[in-house]
DNA sequence: CGGACTGTTGATTCGAATCAAAACCGGTGG
DNA sequence: CCACCGGTTTTGATTCGAATCAACAGTCCG
């Protein structure tokens, strides 16, 4: 692995982890076969048993389930850096569709190669473990976005998170950042109908608090929206080896 | 660690990893200190940074949010054998509350420990790692319970998951389990009120599919049940190394 | 026996879904 | 260049599931 692929992971991985040298020559030196993929194709389907991860480097993926009678529920949204599929190395079966929401640049890395590393660079093994714990930890603040927030909040609080994660990792400044998504698959995120998700994001706007065009999201007002929506970053668990 | 605590930490462990002895031996090993908690306790709070993990060797603990105007969701229900905790291992500061449910014998394990445990026994390592992503399998089913599902599905949902994690413990059979559990704290599992999860509960029992008294549940025809839910099991991730 | 949860019932309200249709857009091909 | 098309956004009218409000009954326990 070399170049951007490297790059992309070795930076998410030594922002808040401990990793020395040696660790991160061995991260650069996993076999990674890169792959372009189209927008909304997916990935990794539920029922999949993958025997390798997908690096995201360029790109927004989400994670999704369907329930029986069709319904869909987004369960996260990922971007450059991570590695969405990172629980297929110990989880057999995906529980889960894996999809891509824009073009994307991928890297997949086999797991062997990682469960390898894992074992020779406990250092390594313990940076991806957070990772996953802190997709987790996103996990939980989603369910109490679903469960007990309005409507107006869940979106806010949505925006926010979003923003936050891009920020850190240089794609967003000054409450802008770019995401081409539609309103009905915010409301598969929000678990709100479309029309709903069209009226909330009309009253954020008249409110002043935001801006949307196409996929240019401006938060206008970000300690307003934090306010409104509850939002304490805590849980995404950005500060380095907090 | 001896008894019941080493039993239940290496009985879970071994069912669906590959330990070998010498990883067996090394969690019996390890220093825990037993502790007895009261029922409605919380065990470890929302902001804490806690140096201990707590494995449930006896009783029933959940994880819950609370938003700032004072609603609490529920996240995850606890049952013996779990280390409800075990994120705090590696993101330091607790983002949620964690609280038993039940009067709780439970073992602390320190995290130093654990760490050196981990850095030794590979094995143990990738099973407790594991562990973690099999609590975010639930949490993303939660998700789209709270999120997509009726109030009766999300319901018998709920209670066919947790049927299903303590029949695989030896605590529930032939479709009957004790949960001492309040109408009001299920409300906050599934995000809905108290009325509501009485009024559910009685069209669950009007319709001859499952009765409750007290802490006790009966689930009376589990294929229907499971129907009507949408219930697949695939997300407990319960067959061994699948 | 009294008090505090817990469970139950009925009446009413409300937030968001649904249904239906129009307006808007970016592309495609004639 | 314009007509057309599918997907997306927007608007309005109506319905519906669940919340809320308000009592009351049951149960446990000191």
């Amino acid at each position: 692995m070399t170049g951007l692929l490297a790059t992309t992971l070795t930076t998410k991985l030594t922002v808040s982890n401990l990793l020395d040298g040696d660790d991160i020559r061995a991260i650069q030196s996993l076999p990674i076969r890169t792959r372009n993929i189209d927008a909304l194709h997916v990935i990794v389907a539920d029922g999949d048993r993958p025997a390798e991860c997908c690096l995201l480097t360029e790109g927004f993926a989400f994670r999704a389930k369907t329930t029986f009678d069709g319904q869909r529920q987004v369960l996260s949204m990922h971007i450059p850096g991570e590695i969405p599929d990172l629980q297929s190395l110990h989880l057999k079966v995906m529980d889960h569709d894996l999809t891509s929401l824009t073009r994307c640049t991928t890297g997949f890395i086999p797991h062997d190669a990682l469960r390898q590393l894992n074992r020779e660079r406990p250092n390594v093994a313990a940076a991806l473990w957070r990772e996953t714990l802190i997709d987790a930890a996103i996990f939980r603040e989603w369910i109490v976005n679903v469960g007990r927030r309005s409507a107006a909040a869940r979106m806010t609080h949505l925006l926010i998170e979003l923003y936050r994660r891009l920020e850190a990792v240089g794609l967003a400044k000054s409450g802008a950042f770019e995401l081409p998504i539609t309103q009905s698959l915010l409301g598969d995120c929000l678990a709100l109908s479309t029309v709903h998700v069209n009226r909330v994001l009309q009253d954020l706007r008249g409110a002043g608090l935001l801006t949307v065009n196409r996929a240019n999201f401006q938060l206008l007002q970000q300690e307003k929206l934090e306010d409104m929506a509850g939002f304490d970053g805590a849980y995404l668990h950005q500060a380095p080896s907090i």
